[in-house]
DNA sequence: TCGGTTCTTTACTGGTCGTCACAAAACTGG
DNA sequence: CCAGTTTTGTGACGACCAGTAAAGAACCGA
């Protein structure tokens, strides 16, 4: 009852994600959002309480996107070793044709002020976590299968490569040398 | 000639860097500098210019800094796979230890939307590209005393490496245990 | 002492910010 | 068709923001 939404609150969201993610919580201002999503003022505010909360749930969006096409790579085919370079070169390629370079959104609300939120720093805690669960069961298949070395634990590799990952994720920021991010690659490939 | 300034603009500079490195550049305000600095708003913009010139001052005095602590380390003593160790044991020691987890301003930096202008990016290229010379060199004299594989050469293994260390410096934004990030370290450094 | 130069202080501008209150609009159950 | 409910657009708000301009203060060489 009373009146209907004219908008659909999820693409209010993912319309929100893409202002934060191409500038960023402090350089997005309301007016930016307003825009984007093609609310007035009130309506955000009185559908999202707060900016800060905005932001919160367009994190939380894509996480949930970002999740499920990692998955796709990580549980598609190939072997574990396939699978996991499948991952890097998805990262170059897309950082590499993203003409506004933003990266990994949740790499950007980490170094971002707003990532010493509690809040907010728990939710790139949770997506990072949830990431190296999935690596460490493909890099566990992979050690069963003969394809990994067995020499170090299946969480300290799952681990490293994390760190390789969005490593690789800051330096394509601003590095825009294929070749160089391909040596992370390898480098980190040859590492398992 | 003319009236002598009252402060030495090289320490406005690092107050300004500490302001910024806290809070990032979108989120600091001129009023914050100036109380940070001590300097008047007059007196800040007649020898800065700007805001965003004063964040790129800032940011090179970060990376003179940081070189220096990081050569410090590199060109220490012991072998070369212990001053590795060394450079990742300070920065979990130095992530852990910071109240406020600032982490690496030219990671934030490149995180930041600040990051996407040309200069600012050009000057963590810089940086990024300045460590990598570090590590490659160090790399490769490990490389010649036998201690560090020669499957691979020393150029792409410096380069994962960094990807390593600043994957580090990004996961010990949120990841305060240490046992995890002492799992990248160790990882990193089996890969050599 | 004094003219020239540079720094500091202060007040001000035009603009934007996040927020919220209010009234009109649109729908629903009765 | 009406009462009740909820959304929507508008507009105003106090605060703050980056940057400027003017006037006074401190120093120098002559």
């Amino acid at each position: 009852m009373g009146r209907p939404r004219k908008f659909d609150e999820e693409v209010a969201v993912e319309a929100a994600l893409e202002v934060f993610w191409a500038k960023g919580f402090e350089a997005t201002s309301t007016e930016d959002l307003c825009a984007r999503t093609g609310l007035g003022r009130g309506s955000l505010y009185n559908t999202f309480r707060s900016k800060a909360n905005l932001y919160q749930q367009a994190l939380r969006r894509y996480a949930e996107l970002g999740h499920a096409a990692q998955a796709e790579i990580l549980h598609g085919p190939g072997s574990a070793k396939e699978r996991l370079r499948a991952l890097l070169t998805a990262v170059i390629d897309h950082d590499l044709n993203d003409p506004e370079h933003r990266g990994c959104l949740a790499v950007n609300a980490a170094s971002d002020a707003a990532g010493r939120t509690d809040e907010v720093a728990a939710e790139v805690r949770t997506q990072f976590t949830r990431i190296e669960g999935m690596l460490h069961d493909v890099i566990l298949a992979g050690q069963r299968a003969g394809e990994i070395t067995t020499d170090r634990d299946a969480r300290q590799l799952a681990r490293s490569f994390l760190a390789g990952y969005y490593g690789l994720r800051v330096l394509a920021k601003v590095v825009h040398d294929r070749a160089a991010l391909v040596d992370v690659l390898e480098g980190t490939l040859a590492a398992l």
